[in-house]
DNA sequence: CCGGGAATCTGGTCATACAATATGATCAGA
DNA sequence: TCTGATCATATTGTATGACCAGATTCCCGG
């Protein structure tokens, strides 16, 4: 078994952290209620003071909990903690299935991806091309499936950046670190041709400086990466359950909704 | 003047924090250099080591910093900060300039809303569309412009959460807490009821689970919205100039890239 | 039953001390 | 002189104990 992650088992209050925040995440207190005392933790994991301390200091950063004076720590409502924080969706994914998580992973990528390539394209400078450029020759060059990933992301990262739109920064940063871990399985060496096709459009677009040619690249390459999912859990496991307060009768049809097709507007 | 902001003002490891940060984004200490150890900041502001240590671990949940053990505490590269996060954000409006900020938060709006109306149309429950009626309902009744503009926080708020992606709602956090703070200008009473139209559109299209007619709903809307910014922005001050990268010729006309215009793609 | 005050609980801050290691300077040897 | 090892120092991580002030709770008296 891998260890969890790089920050967090290296000094004590970053474990102590993990324990916690894995806790609220799993829902061990219920959002608005109060945790433990300083002291109460103290005594359970048998630290001093200082590190439960910057632990929660920790949490609160992730904006997972309140602590307000003299009065406890409280658990924040879920829709304000900062899911895109690498620590959030480890421990989310400890409970929840990796497949409505890689499904909204899509989702968010196919929102965001398309514009950013577009953007990049009218914004990048000359360095943030070469960027771009060097995740793509990583690509062509990998030897290896994981050189390949490495060299995937890289590209996409860059593109990001080059947007010169801080924003999408943050974006990028938990795709990085996410489909790191989670994606050394896909992009298995048969269809790496149509990638390299797609990623050179992708970036020659975005190199020539054409914004609407550039989505339209990106649009390609995330509709055949979903394809590929797709194609990848249906001869995996059990699919997600249906979300708890459903109860309208519309659904897409498809396990993904068509997050991508779009209609025209007018240019004014 | 009002005071910068709700939390940090409060503990004094927040304060100092406030200014640690914002000279951090201000430039006083370049990407990969030390800041001063923790001796030396107690020294500076005459606080104790366990106020700088939480300010800095405050600092390191932004992704602003990283401390290595007995190596000191680097400035990380302004790619891996969490521009999403408020402080960093009013950090970065402390130098930067209102106008770029604007236009690059209309991109981020631009790329993401009309795929989150999308997804909250097939993905939606009931209570979600009660608390999108309720923000329209809200922008309705609204007596002042301030309560009109936090009822169109809430509709849109409420959209990213009925995504039921939690991805998209750090997003919506980010954006409740800017807008609050910049957007009391705006949405001037004469625009009002286009504003009340296209709001509805986007609440009914939503309500009945058309996934395509609620992005086509978004981006009607956001385009109006863009229209009306540029209008306030060309009565006002001088605007942003160009970045400091940029060598290469093209550039997109108007003033704001047409992150919105689109071209259909395969459905397959 | 209600209101007020006291005891108590909690997080925020300070001071001190020790541990462990990265860093840089010093020193010995080739 | 250059190289390599050793050592002193600086810096962060952790522990401990103490105190403060506001919030909460609970009991007592009206």
């Amino acid at each position: 078994m891998f260890k969890t992650s790089e920050t967090m088992t290296r000094n004590i209050h970053g474990q102590i952290a993990d324990r916690i925040g894995s806790g609220i995440v799993r829902g061990d207190v219920a959002p608005g209620e109060l945790l433990p005392s300083e002291m109460r933790i103290c005594e359970l994991w048998n630290v001093s003071r200082t590190v439960v301390r910057e632990a929660i200091r920790t949490l609160t950063g992730k904006r997972l909990v309140l602590s307000r004076a003299k009065s406890g720590t409280r658990v924040r409502p879920p829709e304000e903690w900062n899911w895109l924080d690498q620590d959030v969706l480890r421990w989310q994914m400890e409970t929840s299935d990796v497949d409505s998580y890689l499904a909204k992973l899509f989702q968010l990528r196919c929102a965001v991806e398309p514009a950013a390539a577009a953007l990049a394209a009218v914004a990048a400078g000359p360095l943030d091309v070469a960027r771009i450029r060097a995740g793509y020759d990583g690509m062509v060059a990998a030897k290896s499936d994981e050189d390949f990933v490495i060299a995937d992301i890289i590209f996409h990262e860059s593109i990001y950046f080059a947007t010169r739109n801080e924003f999408f920064w943050p974006i990028a940063q938990m795709l990085k670190h996410t489909l790191r871990k989670n994606f050394t399985i896909s992009s298995g060496g048969d269809h790496r041709p149509r990638a390299f096709v797609e990623h050179r459009a992708i970036l020659e677009t975005i190199a020539a400086g054409d914004g609407d040619a550039a989505r339209a690249a990106a649009i390609i390459l995330l509709a055949h990466s979903i394809a590929d999912v797709a194609r990848m859990r249906d001869s995996g496991v059990a699919t997600d359950p249906p979300p708890p307060q459903l109860t309208r009768a519309r659904r897409s049809q498809g396990r993904i909704p068509p997050a991508i097709s779009s209609r025209g507007m007018p240019s004014d």
